[in-house]
RNA sequence: GGGCCCGUGGUCUAGCGGUUAUGACGUCGCCUUUACACGGCGAAUGUCCUCGGUUCGAAUCCGGGCGGGCCCACCA
């Protein structure tokens, strides 16, 4: 080859520029767009829209490029992948960064304002994540980006409601809610967290008549709200005390005292009290005894009237004024610390309450079996992830609670008619009722008086799939679409993005809303900790963006199964970077050597069917993995292949014959040459999306390789025969290393002979790639004799 | 308390019934060979957490421990 044809190459590889130039290209020649009208087949991806609220993190960077294989790899099989953009930019984080970013408060402007404010005030936000998202190198249709909080996507939330309320799955109902004080609002069973804490577990005397009867309670603040006591029915202590009644210290009330296995005689005294409402059992209680209902606290967590002069108290005050006075009436007996569980709200981490109140529920406890059917439906990579989904539908206590008692977010479409009291439903969507009209009620009454609440905002986000494809009646395009190929995300909201998608799906159109989900691990931090603010742990992906490059971050994502949480190491990147630099060196001296060449037959030498016939081999295997979302095999197995048997084995092989231009061999090993080097590309180009992109370009024509074909194995270039010779022909030039090496010889040092003690068959084999020896290990002649084992030894040219 | 996952050289990871136990990072030695020293060749480093069992044979299958993670339940 020429000068002229080397310096067209540069030879240092600038990763920065390179990766920045191909995602403005491929966004400005809109190479990932879904093609409409296509008869192609659809691979549809139900994008996890990130929230606008937080940055890009590790576990993103992560994510996102374990997803980006999978849509890279099914594209390049031809198919049309649909892979829809969005952002989250609904709920209270999104509420509280519009509020901090433009100094206002939602409550003080109606919610289509607040809504406008939040659809402008987070675009820049939007933007900056897009670029943050997009540095990765991910290939979603960015032309298709919904945002949760726009008009369309709150119509689709409403008609969700809508339709959901006309199948009768949804009923609004006085009844007791978990409910946090400080976010003043109803929350859902998923947004619990288990927090450890301290507390006091107390003695206090009832009194019965002059007797008295211990129970045992942490929550001493709730006597005014106790209904009865309890105590197991088996229990010799209380048998007698069955039936019986009890005044209640402080406040006075007399309540039975009752039988019920519940009570655990190991516990505290074996005495309890229920109280409306301390815990989940309180509240079985009531239900099955048929108790009364005294509720002693406020929304916000305070005593109210019923706490007597404890009233106004918040809950922790109460506690202790009361632990107070009933150490000075003697009626507590004793006091222990403990630590112990309790819920609490996951975004504010205080414990919650059960409060009874009105709320809006989605009924899916009946759902129970049918929802685990789904679950086997689905094709769950890894498989026992589905576990996880079975474990919560099994454990599931409570009907879908979707009211939130917060100003902002997607109202519900609801009046209530102040006549008949009557529910009114919104005709035109998105609404409202704070502000637009009611329709007249079915009564004929115009008065109608607007639902306040708005909708959990998982009731939203439950219905991804039914947003990106532009659900509404009638629709040709959804019903096309639906269900849709893969349903990307990480393992820690399975219960609640999977499951509440699935809820939606099987409500609305009965059918498992994907085949596939495909659930990553977390990024960790280096001891294997997730990362998080808190613990000041957390390592910036843009920061090693550009320390690195997407594409040595991407090989890092690449490096341990799917589903299997991987500690983050910066150290770790390198081995991407030296991956990416060795595969632009080597592109450099293949593709000086292609210059001008284009395929064509030729008849092969063994060495170059040896390489082919072992590039089958990769690719068959290649596309195994892929299938199975196995992209660290993939990752590991091209590696392999392409450094050690490649670069290390091959491309020193035909040197020789590259470097001789008259060599009627050379087109040989041009042959082979091209077409492994575009099949490694290719494979390599879900994972390494810009080198490969660049090389491709470089050498191999200006389509981009993100759109070509995926490699297929070919059985005619399968060749038993010439793998043997080439296997064995590696082994010797091995020996002839390690020979050299032990000497301290160069490896280009020549040789005056190689000797080899080999087997007559062996012998055979090769000498019919004798001259491919010759070259690599720079002898002048071989020398052979026979032995059991293959032994290599070598004479240096200068005979020392 | 229940479920699931995991435990492989200093670090990360592959393998999941027969391999001299994979590869990378790191360490050490040799080698400046016309793609690459961000390289090549080689070396050292492993009771494959532990104890039992099944098997001709176990890192791999089964059971009991121990350790880590996640989810759920309990949380008077």
């Amino acid at each position: 080859m020429t000068q002229d044809a080397r310096s067209e190459l540069p030879g240092q590889y600038d990763p920065h520029a390179v990766e920045r130039k191909w995602q403005d290209s491929w966004e400005r020649e809109k190479l990932y767009a879904f093609e409409e009208g296509s008869s192609r087949e659809v691979f549809s991806i139900d994008t996890p829209p990130p929230t606008v609220s937080g940055k890009m993190h590790m576990g993103h960077a992560f994510s996102y490029s374990q997803q980006d294989f999978i849509a890279r790899y099914q594209r390049m099989l031809g198919k049309n992948v649909f892979y829809p953009w969005g952002f989250d930019d609904n709920g209270l984080a999104t509420e509280r960064f519009v509020e901090k970013k433009c100094k206002v408060r939602a409550t003080q402007m109606s919610r289509k304002e607040f809504q406008q404010l939040c659809l402008t005030s987070t675009k820049e936000a939007e933007e900056e994540l897009k670029r943050s998202w997009q540095s990765l190198g991910i290939s979603p249709d960015f032309e298709r980006t919904y945002r949760t909080v726009d008009d369309w996507c709150i119509a689709t939330s409403q008609r969700s409601f809508l339709e959901l309320y006309a199948q009768g799955r949804e009923y609004r109902k006085e009844a007791p809610t978990i409910w946090c004080p400080e976010c003043r609002t109803a929350i859902a069973q998923v947004e619990l967290e288990d927090r450890e804490l301290e507390s006091s577990f107390n003695d206090i005397a009832f009194a019965i008549g002059k007797e008295k009867a211990v129970i045992a309670t942490t929550r001493p603040e709730l006597l005014p709200a106790c209904v009865a006591v309890f105590v197991h029915p088996d229990d010799q202590r209380y048998r007698t005390l069955v039936g019986k009644t009890v005044q209640v210290p402080l406040f006075g009330q007399k309540v039975p005292i009752l039988a019920d296995v519940r009570a655990d005689p190991q516990k505290g005294t074996g005495m309890v009290m229920c109280c409306t409402f301390g815990d989940q059992t309180d509240m079985e209680w009531w239900k099955a005894h048929s108790l009364p209902l005294r509720i002693c606290l406020t929304l916000d967590g305070k005593m109210n009237t019923l706490a007597g002069k404890y009233a106004g108290l918040p809950l922790k005050e109460a506690r202790k004024a009361i632990i107070e006075d009933l150490r000075a009436s003697g009626a507590l007996l004793a006091q222990r610390s403990i630590s112990h569980m309790v819920n609490v709200h996951e975004r504010c981490s205080t414990e919650i309450e059960f409060l009874v109140t009105k709320q809006w529920f989605i009924r899916v406890l009946d759902l129970k079996d049918e929802l685990l059917k789904a679950g086997r439906e689905l094709v769950w990579r890894p498989e026992h992830m589905r576990h996880r989904y079975e474990n919560w539908i099994t454990g599931l206590q409570w009907d879908w609670c979707i009211s939130r008692q917060r100003y902002f977010g997607v109202p519900f479409p609801v009046w209530y008619c102040r006549k008949c009291q009557g529910v009114i439903l919104a005709k035109e969507l998105p609404v409202d009722p704070l502000t637009d009209k009611a329709p007249a009620c079915a009564c004929g009454s115009t008065d109608a008086e607007p639902e306040r609440d708005v909708l959990d905002t998982w009731a939203t986000s439950s219905l991804t799939p039914q947003i990106a494809l532009q659900w509404r009646e009638d629709d040709a395009f959804f019903n096309k679409m639906y269900p849709m190929s893969l349903r990307p995300q990480a393992h820690d909201i399975i219960t609640f993005w999977l499951f509440n998608t699935m809820v939606k799906g099987l409500l609305h159109s009965g059918k498992v809303p994907w085949s596939h989900a495909m659930i990553s691990g977390w990024a960790l931090d280096q001891h294997g900790k997730k990362m998080s603010k808190s613990r000041g742990n957390v390592i910036e992906p843009l920061e090693m963006l550009r320390k690195f490059s997407a594409d040595s971050l991407r090989y890092w994502a690449a490096s341990s199964k799917l589903g299997e949480d991987l500690p983050f190491q910066e150290k770790e990147l390198v081995a991407g970077k030296k991956f990416v630099t060795k595969l632009w060196n080597a592109s450099r001296f293949v593709l000086q050597h292609l210059q001008g060449y284009s395929l064509r037959e030729t008849k092969l030498t063994t060495v170059d069917r040896w390489l082919l016939h072992r590039l089958q081999g990769l690719i068959e295997q290649n596309t195994k993995s892929f299938e199975l979302f196995e992209y660290s095999r993939v990752r590991a197995d091209t590696e392999q292949f392409f450094w050690h048997v490649y670069c290390d084995n091959y491309l020193e092989l035909v040197k020789g014959r590259l470097y001789a231009d008259t060599s009627p061999e050379r087109d040989s090993a041009l042959f082979a040459l091209s077409t492994t080097h575009l099949a490694l590309l290719k494979m390599l180009a879900p994972l390494l999306p810009h080198i490969t992109e660049e090389v491709h370009h470089l050498g191999f024509g200006k389509g981009s390789i993100h759109v070509s074909s995926w490699p297929k194995a070919e059985g005619g270039l399968l060749d038993e025969e010439a793998n043997r010779a080439g296997e064995l022909l590696i082994a010797v030039v091995g020996g002839a290393r390690k020979a050299k090496n032990e000497k301290a010889l160069s490896l280009g040092a020549e040789l005056d002979s190689v000797t080899v003690g080999c087997s007559p068959e062996e012998r055979a084999v090769l000498q019919s790639v004798e001259k491919d020896l010759l070259d690599v290990t720079r002898a002048k002649r071989v020398t052979y004799q026979d032995a059991k084992e293959l032994i290599v030894a070598i004479t240096p040219a200068d005979g020392k």
